[in-house]
DNA sequence: GTCTATACAGTGATAGAC
DNA sequence: GTCTATCACTGTATAGAC
């Protein structure tokens, strides 16, 4: 781990393709039921040649990680939204968060940095600096001018945001962590996006 | 798994002893962690035995996940709770809530559940009908009561309770999940309780 | 840098004595 | 029922040829 997990930008050729392979693997499989020997027929290599990329399979699983992190909530952004038209800004951001989190891959990803969370401490903190922290601070600085406007009715912008986010992800993404329910289709997106945003206006809307 | 994970009264003397050390190590380790060679030390017994009891390594942690979901949230209830002083029982339900719920041990098993919910999908079924599932219903009867009451202004009592809960969760419960902070204590479970609920009212008081 | 072949440790599971 | 000893196997990691 260590060296490379900070090595986020796309290196080519070979350790592409592996990255690429141990991707897919890991997200499908998780960590421990995933072997190099699969990584490395997935990639059209040898065990050898990922040993030399990547000098253990934990520093090969930490790359994937952060790399997947940074890829998934890289976009997310509520810049240009109106704070005017507060109830139209909100469900747009709403669908915006919960299509980014509740997309197969970010679970996957969420999934396995729980799961490893004991062996790998590291892999929680670029996880979270890389998706929940981001997109909070996204959807606080849109509240922040929403106050400002004067269609809100905020004291504590950072604390809304992260409530605003809770009721976003509800039971469905625990539920989706837990692989109870299949993938979310459009339309319980938008139920769950309507839902969190007027019980969030009924609190914070004037 | 299947036959076992039934069994969540707890049998007695050695069949007990091992499925203590099981509980112990997987809880602390996970499962792709843990080698059946390390339970049969902590149990003080040998492999041999625990093959005797449990058939299979799976079959072991599923009777562990299953026996200590029923465990922690056994006790959850809002039964007796006076719905007409909705702040003062609303806060008594988030503090028990909390507790249980960012209680080092349950994290463990949700963690852990989360985690071989690929490899184990029924485990997540389980863990949510002792969990989650048993405490949404207390608490929507409880929003039932206060709603007939007149203390609360509520159209959708069940999911009013789930809302309820995510504003309880908040950043705390996947932020513990992924072991960014140490487990709380009485004062941040406190203000986690009085912040949720105070949003909570905002919604659907009166 | 990349391959094939292999060393070596550790795993889940079982046979057989008591 | 419980143990010790051992099985067959798979895993990570590396050596050496090209």
């Amino acid at each position: 781990m260590g060296e490379s997990m900070a090595a986020v930008t796309a290196p080519t050729g070979k350790a592409e393709s592996i990255l690429a392979a141990a991707q897919r693997t890991f997200l499908a499989s998780g960590f421990g039921a995933v072997s190099m020997d699969a990584i490395a027929r997935e990639a059209g290599a040898s065990k050898a040649t990922l040993y030399a990329y990547f000098s253990s399979k934990e520093e090969l699983f930490g790359a994937v990680v952060a790399r997947e992190g940074e890829r998934y909530f890289r976009d997310f952004s509520a810049g240009e939204l109106d704070p005017r038209e507060v109830k139209a800004s909100l469900l747009e951001i709403a669908r915006r968060f919960l299509a980014l989190v509740l997309s197969p891959d970010a679970i996957a990803v969420n999934r396995i940095t729980i799961a490893e969370a004991v062996r790998f401490p590291q892999l929680g903190e670029v996880f979270w600096r890389a998706g929940p922290e981001r997109t909070r601070a996204q959807i606080e600085g849109f509240l922040n001018r929403a106050t400002e406007a004067g269609t809100l009715d905020i004291a504590d912008a950072r604390g809304a945001a992260e409530q605003f986010i809770a009721l976003l992800r509800g039971d469905i993404h625990p539920r989706q962590l837990l692989r109870l329910d299949k993938p979310a289709d459009a339309m319980e997106l938008d139920a769950a996006a309507t839902s969190a945003v007027d019980t969030f206006l009924r609190a914070f809307g004037k």
